[in-house]
DNA sequence: GTGGTCTAGACCACG
DNA sequence: GTGGTCTAGACCACT
């Protein structure tokens, strides 16, 4: 898979990675058992630092999303336990203040959730193909 | 309106005032017209510098959230132009990431929306009080 | 003549009010021994401060466009010595930064010129009218 | 580039250092892709504060001058799109007060526009140098 | 070593 | 008393 870092975000890079391999995985471009390249390749075919990337792997592998594997590094795991009342929680921390921007912009919330499902449906459908 | 930061947070104080502001005014609880305390007095009162109440104020004002009066300070501001096409790129780019996320853990479309829909609701509830 | 200050620009009220003057003399609106309103009167019925139309009128009186009479208060005065030195060496400093900025910005130097001449004629076409 | 404030002038110090770069860059000193000095570094250099460079960077990226880049710092960005509408408004906002001062001192129109002319030249024959 | 964030304290312009 | 500007020094996140 392709990973595309954006210099000029505000967002920083290892968060870029993070966030890139994440909807790699919810594609399914990412699949059970593959392996992630080395932290050494990945540094070096995008051209920033070894940390930046072992920063990201290591955010990924607290959340559950790879596991790192001795002999084939970092391993994407797809099975991953919703610790539901965390995740539940921290959405919602994350959308109030998204969802009260738009809101105070004017958008309704029909608008909102088309937007909403579109993205959604954009990792289920991509994700068929994955099957 | 009472503003409470979280000094523990890894978000930047004075983003979480400006996040608290945007849904003070999502909530009718800030109303148009309405004067935002002085920097000094808010600085004061939430006990943080007042630099940095400066600098919330700074990107409410950016947002076209408040508006600067020479004579009454910031002032609350409802009419917002909505940049439309910005803002469903700026929202897609947001949201995203954090439905990819939720999307690998899991959770179903009709569970996300579900949410959504409910913070979306507590906005607008809220702002018929308002009125 | 009608002031209308914006008490949500950047640019100080005693400005605006100096240069809403000058340019009421420009357009021939303010013509020569005409009195100002006195600083109270006007003060009242633009809501602002005494001290703010002071200060306006103050730099209106350095730069010579108004004489201050014991008995008529503030008085237009449109024929003044040009200090011409003085007044290229300002100018050119004033507008070096403008004239930059466009210029990094694309625009042409017909363009500028031509908007230029569109604004000194606007003055001298209201001049002709108060003859 | 050499950049010299004038600490006795009254316009701020992060002004200064955002005209003189915009001129740089009008004048073909900045060429694109080039990198400023870090903050740290030029506010050394000059003898102020870090935080007054950091106002004036932050600036001169609002206003598209230059890309704040994770690896190479302050980027100078020449490839600006130019918001026709909103520049024109703007131009004609800050010249109107100028123009109708040196009207008002008499000077005339074929004056005026053989100063800006001169000003603007001076920026394109120094950008012929540049190429 | 970089920029981002926060604090603290000072002076001035503005109203 | 207000916000705007500037300084100084500190810690942290990022690369």
């Amino acid at each position: 898979m392709l990973l595309a870092v954006d210099f000029q975000s505000d967002v920083p890079i290892y968060i870029q990675l993070k966030q890139q391999i994440i909807e790699g995985i919810a594609r399914g471009r990412l699949a059970e058992g593959e392996s992630l390249p080395s932290v050494r390749q990945l540094a070096q075919d995008i051209g920033i630092n070894l940390h930046t990337v072992n920063k990201a792997y290591s955010l990924l592998k607290e959340g559950g999303f790879i596991i790192m594997d001795r002999r084939k590094g970092a391993v994407i795991n797809t099975r991953q336990a919703m610790a539901a009342g965390d995740c539940r929680e921290k959405l919602r921390d994350e959308l109030a203040p998204i969802i009260a921007e738009v809101f105070c912009k004017g958008m309704k919330e029909e608008e909102l959730i088309q937007e909403i499902a579109r993205i959604y449906k954009s990792f289920s459908e991509d994700g068929k193909h994955g099957l």
